[in-house]
DNA sequence: GGCCAGGACACCA
DNA sequence: TGGTGTCATGGC
């Protein structure tokens, strides 16, 4: 497929989902280490049931890397219990604390500065956090360009015939940023449009009667 | 009662 | 290097 075709196609979709839609004001948090959290949290789990964790978190004053460095492990997977994995992913968030404090002084706004290769390639150093998670952090906490890669973008881009369906990480991220321009307010809106639509319209078992992607791309 | 949800890591051949 | 198992709650 032409280069400009796939980038108009690209735009086409953005545009016909944000028409559909409207912006979807992501990410929803307070602070940047609030969304840092909360993209560890939502690792294979339910957005609502982040949220119920968030709240248990900021309810028990254990919202900042501080809190959760010192935080007792089984406090501290008390309060995440309801977003799953609560055991992994007290360790994770453990991980992502130590991180912050020990090279940002725990203040996430450090982290704006800092070179977005060089630091996607930290943040993957920190157990825990894989490519997804890199990215949302990148994306939404320190407003980076990055296309962000999760498991929605792969099941619609491979069912509209723009992906394969086993298609790596890198090549399918590739696939956004070396067709549209690299503005993280796009990328922002465009990866939370896709997970609206997918929510929506392609789940496992697709139920794609109405999906206004139908049009552009022509698949039944 | 089963399926699914805004993944990552450990282990093994 | 790729495939498989494990981690776990809550809504539908």
């Amino acid at each position: 497929m032409a280069q400009q075709n796939l980038s108009q196609k690209l735009s086409d979709i953005y545009q016909c989902l944000l028409d559909k839609y409207g912006p979807q004001h992501w990410w929803p948090a307070e602070s940047r280490f609030e969304m840092m959290t909360g993209a560890v949290l939502t690792q294979s789990a339910a957005w609502t049931n982040v949220e119920k964790a968030i709240s248990r978190l900021k309810e028990a004053g254990l919202l900042s890397p501080e809190a959760i460095m010192k935080a007792d492990e089984y406090t501290l997977a008390e309060a995440i219990r309801p977003s799953g994995y609560f055991n992994v992913k007290t360790r994770k968030l453990k991980a992502l604390a130590a991180w912050l404090v020990a090279g940002y002084n725990g203040q996430a706004d450090k982290l704006l500065p800092a070179e977005t290769d060089a630091l996607r390639q930290e943040l993957l150093g920190v157990w825990g956090i894989g490519e997804e998670t890199a990215d949302s952090i990148l994306l939404y906490a320190c407003g980076k360009p990055v296309f962000v890669i999760d498991a929605y973008t792969r099941r619609i881009f491979s069912r509209l015939g723009l992906a394969e369906r086993d298609a790596g990480y890198d090549r399918l991220q590739r696939l956004f940023t070396a067709n549209l321009a690299a503005e993280a307010a796009v990328f922002n809106e465009y990866h939370a449009l896709i997970v609206r639509h997918a929510k929506e319209h392609c789940r496992v078992k697709p139920v794609c009667q109405g999906c206004v992607l139908k049009n552009i791309c022509g698949f039944n």
